[in-house]
RNA sequence: UGGCCCGUCGUCUAAUGGCAGGACACCGGUCUUUGGAACCGGCGGUGGUGGUUCGAAUCCACCCGGGCCAACCA
């Protein structure tokens, strides 16, 4: 298959979120001619579906660009820099997710502890370069040291030993001559720093634990900050993503690269990580649950993990799917639980055959069929929607069963099931009849005595009536007793961590046994079926089918318990049931009710108090109000930086008009700063008197103040003459109406709908038709002028 | 009296100074031997106040709300 190629400005991938943006963008400048992603579990627990949104990035990213030509992908790499934590049994599972998901990493897989020398020898350059010291404070002074958010730390006094004591300390941490916690390696930085992760961060830790790789050959460990972008770096990382939370891990990572001699500069960007409805997303918490014995272990089905997903049934393709849909942005959000079970109904509507099973059986006796008597009927795998071929013999004998809660003695309105006296079909089988209710002396309804329409066989009855309802049966002699388990969320609440209001951080009580949020566990999370009855024809089928049982759900036999002698089904989605949910609404109590979001705050607005400015920049504010005119908050954002006070002051000197300091402090507030990059104004390649002059373009009309623009982004770039700039860029304005007005008049013309439902009052249309002109006038058109022409075209347009 | 980041339909997410769009959910309809699926239609949003601009979700200022940061965890 060959694709159309795509046009030379047409971006390789389809940029749809900002991380592709920026990988398009810096293979657009040439930045970079390949792209390398990784995922970095650090092996300590399972991969949960916030972890699949990170590798669907990381590896779909790197696919999505090989597919299109680009040299791409995408590493594992284990971060297994702590040996308290970390086990080969972790590496093992999440090799084997990964795998499962769907992605391959070729023979790009790497541990963080293969470059256990590597990062040995960048923290002795970043010691001969005196930016790392030995501190032998104990732990509780360092952190003490380290000040809090709002003051600032104090130096350690080992911060200046020499360059020859901190190597031979080091080299005599490395040797073992130490215990636990008598030194650490820690980065030479600021301890005044605004971020707390500045304030000189430890960089190695003595820590006489065995590895699960390199077993006893190391007894100083590296920290997240100094190891983590050091295997980037390694690797030779383009694009770094990580959650937000490590945004302020961002500046180390920076300072590491920059102050260690590596082969590539990795860049680390920060998207938001999963958070879904009804379940928590925290290896710690969720092994919490395994060790309390609250869930059956990791690959419960009712566990958010990868390994209880798969043992649910869910497919690798209904998560990948889920993790498209929600996309990646970097605001905190919590996805719609409603949205996975889109994902995986819309990909098991496809693929899975429909069988029937009575989960919960009330027996049911045909009168009127002879007690040996079976008719294997023939039913369709799939419904005639789904493009599958396919079917099966169900059998029908005098005794079977149906689901208890599809019979009602007293109904509500609108329920079309059977009820006393009425008719029901049985799918693909007969049109039957309630004549007779049995009950037991609890006044409990054991069987229902039916009479069939022998003439209804297969479903639809000879004299063409209508009958509403059809559900589900089995035999209840040639059924096949299973168990079926069916699944609900796993926490009550949407947000199980959510602070209480007694309860400090969600996860800390008063009982650390106890955390708060195990008090959210939904009670009713797995609900057992032990006397389910299936139809035979699933004993015939693979293992690893997953069904539709009609009306049920989608299902598959559970592969740890469910496989034997005696099938046991998980049921892995419900089927969308629009008539539960009326019910729901009518008030009968389902599913825990949706808590309703909270009524946005009626807010103040308004300039309201000020806070509080430097006395300074209040004097020089006040002057250029005095001086100038100038409205107060703008004079304040100009008095800010006395450069750009400086640079404004002179620019008003030099203006050749009357009186530029209006618009001139307009422009330096707003144009000025986006062109400036980092730079102080004395570093711009212009002077005061060419932004003055500039500005008096715009004023008198020569301009228009986009082409200004324009202008000043030269400007900026390599400076030069303004008026020379106009006249090479051809931005003289374009103002006489003669001239403007066949312009636009033909774009009118050009769409005739667009003008139609303009004059119908879809007026954000104007900015269309806008863009339309000063693209046909190389945006040179007085927009002015441009807009009211436009509008009187447009409005003419609606009389003739 | 800290720093950094983020606010767009109920939810998730596009629009990068020029038509506020998509998905899920929800509500209607068509069809139906699954109260399923599919199809069609509808509802519904730029946190607030000012400012810059011909034009602001987008740029600027302030306010409001939310998140992260004081492990020798990652």
């Amino acid at each position: 298959m060959t694709k159309p190629s795509p046009g030379p400005s047409s971006p390789p991938i389809e940029p749809r979120d900002f991380l592709r943006q920026i990988v398009v963008r810096d293979l657009a400048e040439g930045r970079h001619r390949h792209v390398v992603t990784r995922f970095p579990p650090e092996p300590n627990g399972y991969l949960h579906i916030g972890h699949a949104k990170s590798i669907v990035l990381n590896f779909g990213l790197a696919r999505e660009l090989r597919q299109a030509g680009v040299e791409a992908r995408c590493h594992l790499r284990f971060d297994d820099t702590n040996p308290l934590t970390e086990e080969t049994l972790y590496v093992d599972s999440i090799r084997e997710d990964v795998r499962w998901l769907g992605y391959d990493w070729g023979e790009h897989l790497y541990f963080a502890s293969d470059a256990f020398e590597k990062m040995y020898e960048a923290a002795e350059e970043l010691i001969r370069k005196g930016l790392a010291y030995v501190d032998s404070q104990p732990e509780a002074a360092i952190r003490e040291g380290r000040g809090t958010v709002k003051t600032p730390g104090t130096e350690s006094p080992h911060r200046d030993r020499s360059v020859e004591e901190n190597l031979d300390l080091f080299r005599r941490m490395r040797a073992g001559e130490f215990p636990d916690g008598a030194h650490v390696l820690r980065a030479r930085i600021d301890m005044a720093s605004p971020n707390m992760l500045m304030r000189d961060p430890v960089l190695y830790r003595i820590r006489h634990a065995s590895h699960h790789r390199t077993g006893d050959q190391w007894c100083i460990y590296p920290l997240y900050d100094f190891a983590h972008c050091l295997e980037d770096a390694f690797e030779e990382i383009t694009h770094s993503f990580c959650t937000l939370e490590f945004e302020n891990n961002r500046e180390i990572y920076d300072w590491v690269v920059a102050n260690v001699t590596t082969p590539a500069t990795p860049r680390q960007y920060e998207f938001a990580r999963l958070n879904l409805e009804y379940t928590i997303m925290s290896k710690r918490k969720l092994r919490f649950l395994v060790e309390r014995g609250d869930v059956d272990g990791w690959d419960d089905p009712r566990m958010p993990t990868i390994a209880g997903l798969r043992r649910r049934g869910v497919t690798p393709a209904a998560i990948r799917s889920f993790c498209e849909m929600i996309g990646v942005a970097k605001a905190d959000s919590r996805v719609d639980m409603g949205k996975l079970e889109f994902a995986i109904r819309d990909d098991l509507n496809q693929l899975a055959p429909r069988v029937l099973c009575v989960t919960d059986p009330l027996k049911v006796t045909i009168t009127n069929w002879e007690a040996d008597r079976v008719d294997w009927l023939d039913a369709p795998l799939f419904p005639r929607d789904v493009d599958r071929e396919g079917s099966r013999k169900v059998p029908f004998t005098r005794e079977l069963v149906l689901e208890r809660d599809d019979f009602r003695e007293e109904p509500e309105p609108g329920f079309r099931r059977l009820v006393p006296g009425g008719e029901v079909r049985l799918r693909y089988g007969y049109i039957i009849r309630c004549d007779e209710v049995v009950r037991d002396d609890n006044g409990t309804v054991t069987e229902l005595r039916c009479s069939a329409d022998l003439e209804s066989r297969g479903g639809s009855a000879p004299d063409g009536r209508k009958v509403k309802g059809t559900v589900h049966w089995v035999s209840a002699t040639e059924g096949v007793p299973c168990t079926v388990r069916l699944y609900d969320r796993l926490f009550s609440v949407p947000d199980p961590e959510a602070r209480g209001e007694e309860e400090g951080d969600g996860d800390t009580g008063p009982d650390p046994d106890d955390p708060p949020f195990r008090r959210h566990l939904n009670p009713h999370s797995l609900v057992e079926r032990p006397r389910a009855l299936v139809e035979p024809s699933v004993l015939e089928d693979d293992p690893d089918t997953r069904y539709q049982f009609e009306r049920v759900g989608y299902v598959w036999r559970d592969p740890e318990t469910g496989r034997g002698e005696r099938p046991v089904f998980n049921r892995i989605v419900t089927l969308r049931d629009s008539w539960a949910k009326r019910q729901e609404g009518a008030g009968g109590g389902g599913a825990p009710p949706k808590e309703k979001p909270a009524p946005r705050r009626e807010q103040s607005g308004g300039p309201g108090e000020r806070p509080p400015v430097p006395p300074e920049v209040r004097a020089r504010a006040h002057a250029l109000v005095a001086d100038f005119g100038l409205e107060e908050v703008d004079a304040e954002i100009v008095a800010r930086d006395p450069r750009v006070e400086g640079f404004y002051r002179a620019a008003v000197d030099a203006f050749p008009g009357e009186d530029g300091a209006g618009p001139l402090a307009n422009w330096t507030i707003h144009e000025l700063p986006p062109v400036m990059d980092d730079r102080a104004p004395g570093e711009l390649p212009f002077e005061p008197a060419e932004l003055a002059l500039l500005v008096a373009l715009v004023e008198d009309g020569t301009v228009s103040n986009s082409g200004g623009r324009e202008v000043l982004e030269v400007l900026a770039r390599k400076g030069g003459d303004p008026r020379a700039i106009v006249n090479e860029l051809d931005l003289v304005q374009v103002s006489d109406d003669a001239a403007l007005l066949p312009v636009v008049q033909e774009v009118v013309r050009a769409h005739p709908d667009k003008a139609r439902a303009w004059r119908g009052g879809k007026h954000g249309l104007l900015g269309f038709f806008m863009g339309q002109v000063m693209r046909a006038t190389g945006g040179k058109a007085d927009p002015e002028r441009a807009r009211a022409l436009l509008e009187e075209t447009l409005a003419e347009g609606g009389e003739g």
